[in-house]
DNA sequence: GGTCGCATACTAATTGTTTAGTACGAAAGA
DNA sequence: TCTTTCGTACTAAACAATTAGTATGCGACC
């Protein structure tokens, strides 16, 4: 009745993101460095993590005593995904009224705005 | 235990969507839209609308037979929002990463990039 | 006036998401 | 060896999101 996220939820995609910077990452490691920020219980972090791996992010591989976990794709990939999937959801698949968006928020800076133009610049 | 959403959901984006283009609209105007794209009951349509109102994000006033409702915020300000959680979220709240994305998954057609730029010019 | 259509309020079922407890086994340390 | 520590599997509870059914009432039409 309700369909399961196309792409990483809240809590998936942190997890996701303290995997893809230790590249390689027990239960153990991403629940330590999810504590620095919050209050989690080590068996929550278990079970996120095997529902990544149920869902194809992660691949697990026996170790020494515990499971050590990889992400199973490049996250360059992933957040692509995420970021189609929200012009799509959002604007209907137009890119143009997001970097509008951008823009007028001031979200980009003077900087960042000579990188844009740059990259802009480089492209054809 | 779990917080609510704090942009607006897939669905009600998508009512939302259809307020915001025809500025006021009633339970069955929102309905017979919907019902264009995909099977959707009445009531479930009605129930959206009034989460939506609970929610702030829409306003009902009675008219005639059936309320009327309209949008409670301006959609500009409403995306705005999502753009920034989705920002937050996803990039840890840096925009250039994203225009990146956006750019290298060529989202961005050659009009749009020459649109942008001179966006840029006008801009500072 | 009775029936039909439409609108609302109330109820509720299903599923996904997030969180965590408990039981159990293996390894490590005393 | 006995106990403590650590890891996993299984269970499950709470809540959000989505969908829709039922009851009820009101106005319109015959």
């Amino acid at each position: 009745m309700r369909p399961p996220s196309a792409t990483l939820t809240e809590q998936e995609l942190e997890i996701m993101k303290i995997v893809w910077q230790l590249d390689s990452a027990t239960v153990r490691d991403v629940y330590e460095k999810l504590l620095e920020r919050r209050k989690i219980a080590y068996t929550t972090v278990m079970t996120m993590m095997k529902i990544l791996e149920h869902k194809g992010h992660l691949r697990r591989q026996a170790q020494e005593r515990a499971f050590v976990y990889r992400p199973a794709r490049p996250k360059n990939q992933v957040i692509q995904g995420m970021v189609r999937e929200f012009i799509q959801r959002v604007f209907n698949g137009a890119a143009e009224p997001l970097v509008v968006h951008l823009v007028e928020d001031k979200h980009l800076s003077e900087d960042e705005l000579t990188q844009i133009a740059r990259m802009i610049r480089r492209k054809p």
